[in-house]
DNA sequence: ATTAGCACTACCATCTAATGAGTGCTAAAA
DNA sequence: TTTTAGCACTCATTAGATGGTAGTGCTAAT
């Protein structure tokens, strides 16, 4: 195969190709293959030997150029839109470049400055912060960008408070450590009085006071099935009723900014249907996925097109990372821009917003 | 002047001409005109005199329909692009349509159905509400819809929470009686302990439960310029924290749903740039003004193009109105589409969820 | 191993001509 | 007087045709 030239030498010794993270192409090749993406990047034209031979820094002519060019696109990392046409990055070759990217490119200061969140000043909870966070960031980008917001089931207890609407429904109100203030309305047989739904606040307060969502959960599961008659009336009453408040089944809300960015981008408009990817917004759950995933792990995430799970996904790139407060990573913010991105400077940015977002998150906090 | 003929014997006689209200077309030019305009609105071309004489009920020659057109146009409710292209309404002539609209076309059975909230049932809260049914309105006319979520200022209290989160901070919880939960962290000097918060709590709800917030500012001002000193030491920190904590400056928040629907009607891609719609929504204050505006009165507003103060909405007509609880007008729900858009069915549409809205509000309202 | 040269391809912008939907005007018909 | 038929005219849209351009692949020379 005329592509074999290419490989650097641990590919060629070890014979790992086709596993991406192991193949290594020649300096050269790899050169030129970067090149062709920056290229691209900022003009979204494809681009042909002569234009390349141009703006590259070593002097290599266009013949030399284009035989490299071949093995590349042999190799599955450039495509021809047509028989005449320059070539085109593929999402291999894109995830070649990103791998590449060993340091991390930093924010510029002038970029640096424009990324402060002042909801901070306004006593606004931890939504409004997300809020401003994940438009500044569309802004920013010029693309569309996603948050998630904390989870409830991770996060700790800081209060709980129960208040009566009328004989049939109470008011819950959680306020978890990370800031987050969510209510609900629960629905109870037997009327309670507002001072016995006191009562039973505090109990829990008490007793359940920075325990997570989840264990929270257990708890009270454990109390139930429990022999429930060891326990008097009132203490029985407010783990029922604490079994119900603590239900809150958050579902775990995305914010999204910036769609418009992407219907207005060049690169974009030209390749995929943008049809399919506001079905991807409208859906939501999906993105969810894929938020609630980079949480998991530290560190920038990158999907590059095809390798979403999602379909409807694969025409574009999502550059993600996670927040988080003192105690806990809470949610994920990222963008979803066209695979011809800018990595370098998206991915910055998603850091670097991310950093603040936590710092200022941070600071919100109740601990 | 040639159009003089079109006018009906109302305007004739009083000459009142030019007031559109009193503007009065004979018979068949207003047949024509509404023709032109539901036709435009199906298909969004512009409509040729022969086109117009097979799709209209009564049997008039081309010719003679192109001399009703002449005239029209010179009234100025017909438009031509260009000189041997059809004509297109103006918003004049969509005024005019609009209010030849008498009867309220009801709602298809099948339509019906499918405008249900569903959130009510997950114990959702007035904003999970709100959100759920500009998002179905979206979905059902496939324009953009907002709503604006209830004013603090005119909803009355039902209780308020003061929760100690740090030695400096205090957050507040707000419930009003519309089933509006809203939270913020005040911040004070000196520290207070939890118990204190409380006592401070339960005055206020003791004294201030059930008026409006309006009201409570007010009366806490008065407090605080009658002699401080009359006040012991509880009372004065009480209606100091209250005064900080009541200065929830709700911003009236709104929700907008639907956006990208307009980027992929036929009807916008053609004429204005979509650009100033998409400044316009990230604006939201001028679209505020216009939904808090109808709130004020009763039943649906419409404002056809050029008719919207703000300019970049002026290549789009809006169709609002305002929903309810049992006591309080509490917001503006509306849709946004091109000024070809079919004014019945929208009307009929923002009518019919405003009012399953404002039940469902009701069911959740605490009186 | 690299490069120059050449034939070839396909897009693109420009031009032309033909088509067709539409108008306005005038004169005839009702 | 109102309506209609007929005709000349306008202009957008479409289909071909054309030359230019940016690109390729291949081969032979360096």
């Amino acid at each position: 195969m005329h592509g074999d030239f290419l490989l650097g030498k641990k590919a060629a010794v070890t014979g790992k190709r086709g596993l991406l993270e192991d193949l290594v192409l020649n300096e050269r090749a790899q050169l030129v293959l970067n090149s062709i993406i920056e290229n691209y990047i900022q003009s979204s034209e494809p681009i042909g030997s002569r234009t390349l031979s141009k703006s590259i820094g070593v002097t290599l002519s266009p013949a030399t150029i284009r035989n490299i060019m071949s093995d590349l696109a042999e190799l599955g990392f450039l495509i021809q839109t047509h028989t005449s046409a320059g070539r085109v990055p593929t999402d291999k070759a894109y995830r070649f470049y990103v791998n590449s990217l060993s340091t991390p490119s930093s924010v510029p200061e002038q970029i640096k400055q424009k990324i402060t969140l002042v909801s901070t000043e306004q006593g606004m909870q931890v939504e409004g912060i997300l809020a401003e966070a994940v438009h500044m960031l569309a802004d920013l980008t010029k693309f569309a960008c996603v948050v998630s917001t904390p989870k409830a089931s991770v996060s700790r207890l800081q209060r709980i408070e129960l208040i009566k609407i009328s004989e049939d429904r109470i008011l819950v109100i959680l306020v978890t450590k990370a800031g987050v203030v969510r209510d609900k309305i629960i629905f109870v047989k037997d009327s309670h009085s507002q001072d016995f739904l006191n009562s039973v606040a505090s109990f829990l307060n008490e007793k359940f006071k920075n325990h997570s969502m989840q264990e929270i959960r257990e708890k009270i599961h454990q109390y139930l099935v429990d022999d429930r008659n060891r326990y008097h009336d009132l203490l029985a009453q407010a783990v029922r009723l604490g079994k119900k408040a603590f239900e809150l089944n958050n579902p775990g809300e995305m914010l999204i900014d910036g769609q418009m960015n992407l219907l207005l981008d060049s690169h974009f408009h030209k390749q995929s249907s943008v049809r399919s990817l506001i079905d991807a917004f409208n859906q939501k759950s999906e993105i969810m996925k894929i938020l609630d995933d980079s949480m998991r792990q530290k560190g920038v995430h990158i999907f590059i097109g095809i390798e979403n799970d999602f379909e409807q996904l694969q025409g574009c790139s999502l550059i993600t990372t996670s927040y988080r407060n003192n105690q806990n990573v809470l949610g994920s913010i990222g963008v979803v821009g066209p695979t011809s991105m800018d990595y370098k400077r998206i991915i910055s940015m998603v850091e670097y917003t991310a950093k603040i977002l936590s710092e200022t998150i941070t600071e919100r906090s109740y601990d």
